[in-house]
DNA sequence: ATTTGCATGTAATCTGTTACATGATTCA
DNA sequence: TGAATCATGTAACAGATTACATGCAAAT
């Protein structure tokens, strides 16, 4: 499906970059729904420029240091355009370690249970603040056609799926009777 | 971190099993947060077989056609039961190729942003509707310490997970002025 | 001087999917 | 007798993580 290839040349759309910064990218804008570390993004960063989607010029930073700026390229766009616009079914549920821990709980004591959702509610009630904190970035919610639209629909989306999960880890607290 | 490991040694430790039964399995009950294919359950069942995790012995089904019924040993219950009480920190959050999507979509006309969320609430509504008559095998909320706590907890969760999901979209289009 | 961050790459390994391969059983 | 389902495996490939490997720049 090459996924990594369109989150770059999606990145690459909004900016010129570096391997380096797309890689920041990945932890920072992009961490509530895609990640990649830099092992995969140099080699794909490689591919990429051997098929035309994007192209490269050397800059300095200091005095010797070299870094690759990328930028995509018409023929990249096109191809970002066209797979932004397909339709697309829903991808199957992604595994959640979590649930399948839950799904076997029953073995577990009432002790042993509890602990288990109690860790795990405090750690997402932490994430839960953290992207509610994320969203004070937008003064006043974007436009439609707003360039930040995007993001602004994803943290709205992360900070319900976490409200969510909150709410589900307390319930399971009630229904295990805890 | 041999987690198809865990899922089948949780599978077999409630019942004997053939490989086959075990990829249903994963098809029915596991289908919300777990996957495996037989190519990938058949390989793992051999490895587990060599670490004396799960033994099997054959059957035979009809006249000539074996299979091999794999049962949970001692020493797999113990490492089952040590991975399943064990503290382990929320998974990151997983890839999620329609949020990628959603965070570039500013790059697509109304239109075309219209067919994107219409589609996948669409597709997220059935599978609500699917889930929430999963329910209905519930004749009644089973107690806390009933052997199917696990199977309802994770069922609730998936359907809440649906609901939040369905409304995010309806609130994408709402925001999205469409 | 030392640590942290900038910057780029490869190798080994693990996990998972698709495709290849075979054959028996059951039901219509 | 043909199709769907039961039943088990391997091979090739794709996607992703961890570890290995190197070196400059900036700030303390």
């Amino acid at each position: 499906m090459r996924e990594l290839k369109y989150a770059i040349l999606g990145l690459l759309n909004q900016k010129s970059m570096s391997g380096y910064e797309l890689s920041a990218e990945f932890e920072s804008a992009l961490n509530e729904f895609w990640s990649a570390k830099h092992s995969q993004i140099y080699p794909e960063l490689k591919k990429l420029t051997q098929e035309g989607m994007i192209t490269y010029e050397v800059a300095i930073s200091g005095h010797v240091l070299q870094k690759k700026i990328y930028t995509i390229t018409d023929a990249g766009r096109e191809d970002f355009l066209r797979w932004l616009a397909e339709d697309q079914p829903i991808s199957p549920t992604p595994k959640d370690v979590f649930r399948l821990r839950v799904f076997f709980s029953g073995e577990l004591t009432p002790q042993q249970r509890r602990s288990m959702f109690e860790g795990h509610l405090a750690q997402h009630l932490a994430r839960l603040s953290y992207l509610r904190q994320q969203m004070n970035k937008f003064d006043t919610p974007p436009g439609s056609s707003s360039p930040e639209i995007g993001d602004y629909l994803v943290l709205t989306g992360a900070i319900m799926r976490e409200e969510t999960t909150c709410e589900w880890l307390k319930k399971c607290m009630d229904l295990a009777g805890i």
